[in-house]
DNA sequence: TACCTAGCATGATCTAAGTCATGTTTTAGC
DNA sequence: GCTAAAACATGACTTAGATCATGCTAGGTA
């Protein structure tokens, strides 16, 4: 479980490319599907972003947690289902929009979920360059970065990194939606 | 629950165009995840392929049944604890693979769940036209039939629709993992 | 302060896959 | 067996995004 921080869940194909699934936040469940994996490598990594700090249980004691708690069990029941449900909403993203939608489409969702209110509109608490962007969008960096200096000339959303400010989430949520 | 025949989850965008997330076979259990939303409409569609027999459980019974039986939960846990893995496996695919990569994997992968042996290669025991192949590789059906056509003369694949054979899995393994 | 590296930016090609168009082959219903 | 509709096939052309190349800018540190 994350306590405090940000993580990424992060895949790599044979050529080294690689993409980022998912950002876990403070109360994500870390890889709770990697208790399936028998004694199996996971298919994947979790890459600390900055410092963090998680809470740990072992699989014998997780399992028998739940065994022992039902409402628990229920509960991840339902976040695995939610996390299942964002995971195919993100394929079908990568298999249906253009970069740009998708773009907006994750944008808006990091806005939501970890943006803070300030004059000039919501701070990202994340530091994400717009490598990060890249590999979570599945394009390369050179159209992540057009994207969004696009964005950034529409006045959508303005900053690099360890700033970025979203300056008109409505409209990008349209964008997002938008069969263009 | 599927008891017999297949299912397919379909996600569709704004413009019509839609995707096909995956191809639930007997045994799978349908939206699970669809009881986390609370009656919240379920972000999808799920489509018979051919003629289907499924179990039903209400949601009502169906917690009611998991609260009682945490061993039941714990399958549960484990199975879509796999299906999000899946799933997050497709994104990258998506993400990082080329078309003809997409497709030699989700060959391979239908070959290994639904095939047959028969005197000629492993027979797809489901009805797949080449859209439904390019739903689910998230391409147009041109170059789902061009892909097929191509794949059909190295013989790696061969028939159409009600009898797709595939003939060197082994071989199209490899093509889905080699960074080509 | 000056340097140096990581990140950002932008232009010029190139290419995989999309789009459009047209024709052939299967399949299913009568 | 005949016909209509669905599925398959293939070519010509267009395009979103990749690739390559080169330069700028900001933030850390010596």
């Amino acid at each position: 479980i994350v306590k405090e921080g940000a993580v990424k869940c992060v895949k790599s194909s044979a050529d080294g490319k690689e993409c980022t699934l998912k950002v876990l936040l403070p109360g994500d469940l870390f890889c709770c599907e990697a208790a399936v994996f028998d004694g199996a490598p996971h298919p994947g990594t979790a890459r600390p972003m900055g410092d963090v700090s998680i809470l740990r249980l072992n699989k014998k004691s997780y399992f028998e947690m739940l065994r022992r708690n039902p409402e628990a069990a229920l509960e991840v029941i339902k976040y695995l289902g939610k996390r299942l449900s964002e995971a195919q909403e993100n394929a079908k993203l990568l298999a249906l929009d253009r970069a740009e939608q998708r773009m907006a489409a994750l944008l808006a969702n990091l806005a939501s979920r970890t943006g803070v209110r300030e004059p000039d509109g919501l701070h990202l608490k994340v530091r994400l360059t717009r490598q990060d962007l890249a590999n979570m969008v599945g394009v390369t960096v050179e159209t992540a970065i057009r994207i969004m200096s696009r964005f950034n000339r529409v006045k959508l959303v303005s900053g690099t990194a360890k700033r970025i400010v979203i300056r008109d989430l409505s409209k990008l949520k349209q964008l997002a939606s938008s069969p263009s």
